[in-house]
DNA sequence: CTGGCTACTTGATCTATCTCAAAGGCCCAC
DNA sequence: GTGGGCCTTTGAGATAGATCAAGTAGCCAG
């Protein structure tokens, strides 16, 4: 049986030249993500400002980092194709998955404090981003209101997101971990266009696992519990929702009355 | 034994006339909590400006809240006096602690992205807060940079600090946790001017817990370990932290060669 | 000073998740 | 198409931390 994997996301046609790809007219007023990056209700004058943001467009290979811990930072950047996991690491080696990126969601903005990267940021899949100088985003910001808003609503958001993966972290068993990340994953991507139910993962077990706090085992095993109980169909990567609605009562119990 | 509480914090005077209170000339440009709240590098004349920004003083006796889940947003707080907690709930009441805030520390990120708190903030002694209308901040960070530069590097340093949270939760064990709550409740309280090793918790066993993803009987069992292997004092909630080195092996464990 | 409340400590037991181990499946490179 | 290297699944056993339960200590109001 064929994965619906290419019905769900489709590779960037992998470019042998990248200077080809960097001298790409880049144009943020025409880019069909912008809804999703961009500030809504722009005046023409202002759009067309705003298309001076992007620097370049940089492609990532899978596997490969667009920024690591410790690199200096100067730009945040925009998912225009791909899937992106970010990572923080403890002194001693064990590392921790604090998020999953896809399109049209923004990259880097831990390196604006001490204007050094804080975390990795690693491509799932080939990716393309855009590449957005920070000075110019402060710059531009000061003048197109709907920006700066824009640029604080980003930030508040990932603050508020955190907030909930520590809930999760810190008071959910692994079922509910599980769940909630499904239903997350399956919500965003339904925001793109894609299956309301169907999903191809884009990350391992063990990168999920790290995500949740729990062992690649652990996953695994609630997956086979998942599809035991009929709410989920899962093959490898590729996983379908039976029955979204178990799953949203296994993150929010029902309190017995 | 008298516990050293009054040398480490102090209560605010008891109000009696809030509106008093609110009448009091409110400066920044005179605060001594500047250097922690406001951007450095200032000019004079940038500074006049900044005054502005804090509409009002508000006092927040011990266990009210400052804000709650749902209510309007409208206000960055920074604190001048006093210890809060914030906390996030889930749909079926559990709820984790998210942060501690002390003096000089900024509350209220949340609300931004969709002008709508997300998080209660309750205080956990009596405390002084100024009040700082977002949309004064937003339209003064457009004119003064080292503003809209402070504004932006705060939210990242929230950020940051959440990323490090989710790494504690979800890859440390329980004695990991606590040591490195304890360091870095110390170090804040250091840069306060506070003792290095010696702090009263403002916040319960069960509080601590929360944060830490872990039950108020591992919280009290910890700090007894820690105690018997002669790493900290502990008397209820008066701590000193007898072997700082210790504590710091323990949160990053070193790599046997 | 006394009663009662809340926070804290400690012990005994239980269990969700981890750890260790083995085997099977998928996919890419040759 | 074939071999090797991940990735994933599943089992059995170990364990950190949770849970349940009791007792203690500090603190405030009367």
């Amino acid at each position: 049986m064929p994965t619906p994997s290419s019905k769900l996301h489709t590779d960037i046609t992998n470019q042998v030249v990248p200077v080809s790809v960097k001298a790409i007219k880049v144009a943020c007023s025409n880019c069909n993500l912008r809804e999703l990056c961009m500030p809504l209700g722009l005046s023409e004058i202002e759009l067309k400002r705003i298309d001076d943001l992007v620097a370049v467009r940089r492609t990532v290979k899978r596997g490969t980092p667009l920024f690591r811990n410790g690199e200096k930072f100067t730009n945040l950047f925009a998912i225009r194709t791909g899937f992106f996991k970010t990572s923080v690491a403890s002194e001693d080696g064990r590392d921790q998955v604090t998020g999953f990126q896809m399109a049209g969601e923004v990259m880097g903005l831990d390196g604006i404090v001490n204007d050094v990267h804080t975390c990795d940021a690693i491509a799932l899949e080939d990716a393309e981003v855009c590449v957005m100088p920070f000075d110019r985003i402060e710059e531009l910001s000061r003048e197109v209101n709907a920006l700066q808003r824009h640029v604080h609503k980003i930030m508040s958001r990932e603050i508020v997101r955190e907030n909930g993966v520590m809930l999760l972290l810190g008071s959910m068993r692994a079922e509910e971990r599980l769940a909630a990340f499904l239903l997350n994953l399956v919500q965003r991507l339904h925001a793109r266009g894609f299956s309301k139910n169907e999903l191809v993962l884009r990350m391992t077990r063990e990168e999920i696992g790290s995500y949740l706090g729990l062992k690649l085992e652990t996953v695994s095993r609630t997956f086979s519990k998942f599809a035991e109980d009929g709410i989920v169909e899962v093959k490898q990567r590729y996983v379908r929702i039976v029955k979204p609605e178990a799953l949203q009562d296994i993150v929010n119990p029902k309190v017995c009355s």
